[in-house]
DNA sequence: TGATTTATTTCGATAGTCAAACTAATTTTT
DNA sequence: AAAAATTAGTTTGACTATCGAAATAAATCA
């Protein structure tokens, strides 16, 4: 275990905490809020998964499989829900018949966009009452965080 | 949904996407660090379960199952394993002997230990290259979404 | 004491996941 | 061009996690 030294700032450990709070329970809160909304009927990780297919672009199932991190087969039987719940439209590509293009029908556009405003919320709050200065060394942090993470996924 | 006004800063969409960026990767590459680990044999799940346990109070299983947000009966057999595998011990209450207190085992300090240092290096990495006065803005923010993510708890 | 509440466990059912085997379409090799 | 290898997706079977309801056991209340 890392000791604190001096160059650390007295609320680390605090900050520290804090930070544990929050990605503990974001997805925690993402589904609950999910459960009491007209949307019900999806889990937090179908919502993921509507996520990936996305707006604009159309994917095909083993890349959607790979952004959520999903074997092809578990995929499958997750499309087969979303697909039977009227969420996502399967199509074979004329290009290449074997794979599968995924795309949102109308319900689906509904649910993406109103779990884009969830996070946007999100953002919202967290750079609640900061000054145009301050927003970007917050920007600088997460920066921080995504570029840690994404180094640690190539161990 | 939200319309960008003009009091927004520009890279507003950059922030909120890298913020989804790690809500939506930490769970996973935590879990992928952990199979890799001495540990690979317990999952996420077990490890905030070994979190909530946590070192030096004595909580009950049912305290336990509302941290991680489970149902006792959950908590049970997740429990179950967990001594099994030797990574927390089960001991009645003297006191009232329907609770059931749990504790770490060695094995399992040693574990949280391990885990407490992967959220320490995240803190560490977030705050990377900030002069003091910075670290207290970004501490900030974070405050204002672990305080905004509890308001959404009680709606 | 008997009834009620509380903490945990057991049981049965359901849902999500993976790995392996399989089908169908495409590409490469010979 | 036929055979072999590869690729995308699906089906199947086994396993695990989870929940809700009922069971058990202990404490408290009337």
């Amino acid at each position: 275990m890392k000791l604190m030294n001096e160059t650390v700032p007295v609320n680390f450990e605090s900050l520290n905490g804090e930070l544990v709070d929050v990605f503990n329970n974001v997805m925690w809160i993402e589904e609950a809020a999910l459960k009491q909304s007209d949307f019900s009927d999806i889990t937090l990780k179908d919502m993921h998964t509507i996520d990936a297919v996305s707006m604009y672009s159309e994917k095909s199932a083993s890349q959607v499989a790979k952004i959520v991190h999903l074997t092809p087969s578990a995929m499958t039987t997750a499309i087969d829900k979303l697909v039977d719940k009227g969420y996502i439209e399967r199509r074979r590509s004329n290009k290449d018949r074997r794979v599968v293009r995924l795309g949102l029908t109308h319900k689906g556009r509904v649910v993406y966009r109103a779990h884009q405003g969830f996070h946007r919320d999100l953002t919202h709050n967290l750079l609640k009452d900061m000054a145009p200065q301050e927003t970007v060394i917050v920007q600088r942090a997460i920066h921080n965080l995504v570029c840690y993470l994404a180094n640690v996924i190539k161990h």
